[in-house]
This record gives structure tokens, sequence and C-alpha cells, in this order.
DNA sequence: CGTGTGTTTGAACCACTTCAACCCAAGTGG
DNA sequence: CCACTTGGGTTGAAGTGGTTCAAACACACG
């Protein structure tokens, strides 16, 4: 680990209230502390459930899966965090989830202030943070909605359209995830989104070029589906 | 809709979370406006997914549900919130989800400050709002666990032993919700629930005075069969 | 060029849904 | 005061979407 230049506020994703968060931090930068850059081989844990939770997190590379497990080891992904993305900051003082890089990526971290920032209401509370929260329940909310409601084919339907939306360039997307880890997300076996994957590509909906590459031919018919 | 005297730290939930929130808002109750109380009758929408998001609410009587729909019906119920839960913050300018009471409810209602908090930094941002954002986010993480891993009567379990720690007395609790919203909230039908209570009063876990007043009979069986 | 991890595809199974009937308690009105 | 309705809730029987188990395939990497 290294510290480096990397400011909270820098790579924001392209949302609203990121951009909201964004402006306001330049009028109390100084209360947002730099942080150290991580750098994650495939795999590697970066908390877990029960752990200290004395850091938090933003992707800058890569990709970050964060996930509860059963005891006898099923395994619910809640989110998959990409560039830009903020995730670990949590109500307690333990982590709730685990979080593991889904391919090599790098993280920032940022110790939690010592005037804790959510203990304190001394005027430096962190409003990134907030939006940062928001913007993960809002995600929850709409997850909850795939989970308890969506059939396999809408699910995967919304996962295209959510991961063509976050990380497509020049109308192809490289999906860092392999198929248990999109089922873990979508609670769906990974055989069920294999299928629903084939399908889609045999009605012409999408195109591979190797299992992860995927580009929407249609994206109008995936909205369609998404119910 | 009437004006009351209801601090929003007043009945705060007996977690640590909302603890500590009510307690910092001792050094800076000024910052917190008043809310005015409104009463609602069963099914009465509170705000409907799509209208600007001009207050958020704070349970004081009854229970709320908040859900999202799809097109063709399907529900999600996110959430049931209880005396003294929040809910209704948003990351924008409009509600992402439905708020309807459950039975008879009171809740009061907050207008977002002029000197919008979400918007500014001027050192009354509400600690307590986001304490109440990160409550909702941790119990959303848990119940995508509970949509996309468990099975029915993990589900159910699951549930019960929630209701019972949030509104039992003297061990036995008065569910405020049919079995159509209990299904809709874990992501089952309503005959399923259904047959799950009876199996679990079968087999001697737990005893109904009517179908909406139950007592648990053995908490150890179902948290083992909550995986 | 072989080995291993990830992916696809097939076939049987089963947990939950769907559809339907029935029950029960609380109104409502003749 | 009793027939009728209405809104839950329970229970049964059949159907099915997704899982499970199994095998073949493919491609990346030493």
């Amino acid at each position: 680990m290294q510290t480096a230049d990397a400011p909270l506020n820098s790579h924001a994703a392209p949302s609203a209230v990121i951009q909201r968060g964004t402006q306001l931090m330049r009028s109390a930068p100084e209360a947002f502390a730099l942080g150290s850059v991580r750098r994650l081989a495939k795999d590697e844990e970066i908390f877990g459930e029960g752990d200290r939770a004395a850091f938090f997190y933003k992707v800058q590379s890569g990709a970050v899966r964060t996930f509860k497990l059963l005891s006898d080891g099923r395994r619910q992904i809640d989110a998959f965090h990409l560039p830009g993305d903020i995730f670990g900051i949590e109500p307690g003082e333990e982590h709730r989830f685990s979080a593991e890089a889904v391919g090599d990526a790098t993280v920032v971290s940022y110790r939690r202030s010592n005037r804790n920032a959510q203990a304190q209401n001394d005027g430096d509370i962190p409003t990134l943070m907030m939006s940062a929260v928001l913007l993960s329940l809002m995600r929850a909310q709409n997850h909850m909605l795939l989970l308890g409601r969506k059939n396999a084919m809408e699910r995967v339907a919304t996962f295209l359209l959510e991961m063509d939306r976050r990380l497509a360039v020049a109308g192809m997307m490289a999906l860092p995830m392999c198929r248990r880890d999109i089922g873990d997300y979508l609670g769906l076996t990974l055989e069920t989104v294999s299928r629903a994957l084939s399908q889609l590509h045999g009605e012409g909906v999408l195109g591979f070029s190797g299992a992860r590459q995927i580009v929407l031919r249609n994206r109008q018919r995936l909205r369609n589906m998404d119910a």
C-alpha cells in the first residue's frame, strides 16, 4: 500500500447525486483526507464480514463485489462496484458484508476520520458520503424488486442494461465477472444465467466475442423484457 | 394535517445507530424543524413513486409499507416501517417508491430544509438522517440476501424473528399486515406464507390467537431454520 | 500441446406458484 | 334476527420455471 494523490471526489460517477457531491467538496476539501492506493489481485479480499470498519473505499480500476454468505455457503452479491463507486461505509464499527476484487483492481482507502464523521456534528460531516450511501440504497431498492419479483429473463435483461450503462465503451462491454458471480448477484444459478444469455444470443438481441465481451444489438427489446 | 410538537429525534428506535443520532441532536436541535402530524386510514397513500420528495417522514403509530411495482402489478415491499422509523429520504427530487399506511397510522412529516440539508455544508447537515439512511441500507442488504438466497421457510423464519424483535410486547406480536403484504415483502405468494405459518404452528414453534396475533414458542428453532 | 478453469447444454427433479374450493368472522340490510 | 356479502385466511391438487446433476466444450495459459 502506498499513499497517493487520490482525493475522494475524483473520478465521480456521472450521476446527478455524485455530481452534486463533487461540487460541494470544493467548498470544504480539507475535510477529506487523501487516501492510500491498494492494488488487488483477482479474488483478493478487501475486508470480511465482521472486520473492524476502519476504512471505506473507492474503486479506481477494475471491479469489486460486496456480498453476504449463509452458513452453508450460499452467497448473495449485493452490488458490483465499478471505477468511481464508493463502498464500505457502515453504520456501526464492523463491516456487515465482505468485499473482494472481481479481477485485478485498485481501490483507494479512506480512514474514517479521527473525529468520526458520523459521530460528530462540527460542520465537516461528509456530504459526499451521504450521496454515496443514498446511491447504494437506491440501487439496493431496485435490486430488491429484481430479486423478489422478476423472473430469470427479466433479471438478466436488467443486468445487461445496467452493465451496458455503467461500463460499455463504444457500444461494447467487457464484463469483469464470471457467470457464477452474475448468478449470485441476480439470485440465480450460473446455468440459468448462461441459458438466458444463450437465448438472447440466439434471438439476435446480443452478440458475443468471447463469453464476457458482449455487444447489445437491441436495447429496446431488452427494455421490454425488463417488465 | 396539523402542526404538532414532534421533534425528529423523539421515539427513537432502540438501536445503537439511532441512539447516537439522538444524542447528537441535543447539540443542535434547532436545525431540525418540528414536523406536522398526519393521520392515515388503512391503505391510504402517503406518497407515490415519482412524486416530488418535499418531505420525509417518521412513523408515530401503526405501520407503513414502502414498495415498488412492475408494470403488470407485481409488487415488492422493500420495508415495513414501525413507530420510530424514518422513511422517504431520497437522493434526488423524486420519490423512487410508494408509501402507504398498512392499517390506521400516524406519521410526522418533515420538510426537506429550505437550506437543503443534502445540498449544503454549513454545519447543520443532519447526522440523524445519515443514521436513518444507513439503517435502511443495512436492512436492505440483509433483505437482498433473503430474497436472493433463502427458501420459503427460511424467509418466514427470518420475518417472524424480525417482527418479534421489532414489535413484540410481553412475548406476543400483533402483526399489522395481511398475508399478501408479507408475501410481497418476502418475495413469496400469500399461500406459501400461509402454508409456512401453518407448518410452524403444527410443529409447535408458534401459537396463534387469530391469524395476526402470534406468539413465538421456540425462537431457537426459528433461528436454526434461518440458515 | 496438454491442463484447468469457465461456459454451455441436456435431462430429470422439485419447491414454489397457480388455480380453485372452502372456512371464518365481521359487517349490512331486509 | 337471520340471510347475504365481503375480506381475509387456509388447504388441496396440478403445473412449471428454475435448480440440480452430469457431460461436453472452449479457450487461455504454462
